[in-house]
DNA sequence: AAGGATTTGTTCGTATGTATC
DNA sequence: GGATACATACGAACAAATCCT
């Protein structure tokens, strides 16, 4: 009680609200890099209560003795790096992590592997056109530049939540009509039978991460700055003919990738 | 050019310099995400002259008619997404791209996956001890919890830039002075040959991707908000027994990863 | 070698837009 | 509909690194 009224009494000055969380000025390191790293220590110990709600960004600012502008980049840096979620007009919280493992190898099937993990998970066709082939989708499906393709866009749900887009490029001249196929049977496995591939391997995968772009951010609803796997695949049938050359973008915060058999979990 | 000489003649009201740019307020889309979508745009078509220098963040300022503050969190977002680089006192940088491919197999050996894309590759010691096994390391090594287990930092380099950092454990009542082997050898295939494992295998290697964390940027040298490609993997020698449980960050922009064969190109 | 000019980096203050409760 | 809280944008000033004369 004395404590509140002296402060009533007087504001504290900056100086004196900064000695309190061991914020420095001028000490090389920008502040609202300090305060972004006091709050992820403070994670750890309790901040951000029980419904994981962050306290406002005007009281963390006092709590610092800084500018709310300053607070919020460091609290922009924690939504970034994926620990907090910022929700405009109710406040900023922190952000739970798990992943589902998406397994990658000669027999991947991307729905057989997740079937054990989400209850409902499905592919959707969002577009297709029959267009020429570009150099890299020509060199990989083993075709002359500019020989015609299908194209398909396609988007794989779980449990509602946006998973991963896929642009998946065919020889049209082999598989006219697939995403007829596709459409009505969901399933890519099941449209090759129909052309008389009964089997298929995945030949390679080369995986990289990127921030998302928009397009990214509005198909797999990230927020701006996620971070996106990029799996770029070839499917060829049994004589090793390619058949298929895709490029997945993948919610890096939601998926995990894993090759060869079932793996540790993280460090 | 054509949009210099007019400036020249007469100050453009706001108004019109963002009708020239395609810039529009009130949009839906924020100012700065527009002029990011720009200046990525521009890249390609030769902004950023010969040596790949932008403009000034005034001149970009007064092109799309809005305040420097909005330029600079565009470029921050491009710098985030790696298209750019800014140095304090020089200038903004277009960021040259190209990635080294970083096999993942069964036969995975880091150093000779590299070995024909680079000139320089060493991997050095950074740090080691003798400690008790947590939970995870443990139970991939299929060792009880608290067992005595030796943990190795390394980094890994190309041509002088780093290109990954891991922690690696192994079971300490088998590999008990591994880290002077490596140390003398400078391979982790030469010190396993010493404690009589003449192969090894890569039973199972497990993707994420997340944002760098400090210590990610200390030793990889990225820049804040850079992706490191987590990759937890576990190798066991010809028996089928765990022999090293390692968690590998990895600069992204540096490095894509490689399962199967040799790969296609990006899209 | 000194010092001013240039350019990016940080901070504060303020105003307004927009989404949520 | 009003209050609250996050999002965007502008202006000013100064710091820090680099460049140039």
């Amino acid at each position: 009680m004395i404590f509140l009224a002296f402060l009533h009494d007087r504001r504290m000055t900056r100086a004196e609200a900064l000695n309190q969380t061991g914020i420095e000025r001028r000490s090389g390191v920008a502040l609202w890099r300090q305060i972004a790293d006091q709050i992820r220590q403070g994670i750890a110990a309790g901040l951000g209560g029980n419904d994981g709600r962050l306290p406002t960004e005007m009281a963390l600012a006092e709590r610092f003795g800084v500018n709310r502008h300053t607070v919020r980049t460091a609290i922009q840096a924690l939504v970034q790096e994926g620990v907090l979620r910022a929700e405009q007009g109710r406040g900023t919280f922190v952000q739970p992590q798990r992943r589902l493992a998406y397994p990658i190898g000669p027999r991947t099937r991307f729905s057989e592997g997740l079937a054990d993990q989400v209850n409902a998970h499905r592919s959707r066709l969002l577009e297709h056109s029959y267009e020429e082939a570009s150099a890299d989708a020509a060199a990989a499906l083993e075709l002359e530049p500019g020989a015609p393709v299908l194209r398909l866009e396609t988007l794989s749900e779980a449990d509602g939540r946006p998973i991963s887009r896929a642009r998946s490029y065919f020889d049209a001249s082999r598989f006219s009509g697939f995403e007829g196929h596709f459409l009505r049977t969901g399933s890519i496995t099941a449209a090759y039978r129909a052309f008389g591939v009964e089997d298929y391997l995945r030949r390679s995968t080369t995986i990289s991460a990127r921030h998302a772009d928009s397009s990214d951010l509005e198909h797999l609803k990230l927020s701006p700055g996620a971070i996106v796997l990029v799996a770029v695949g070839l499917n060829v049938d049994r004589e090793g003919r390619p058949i298929q050359f895709s490029q997945t973008r993948i919610a890096a915060d939601r998926v995990e990738l894993q090759v060869g058999g079932s793996a540790p979990a993280n460090v």
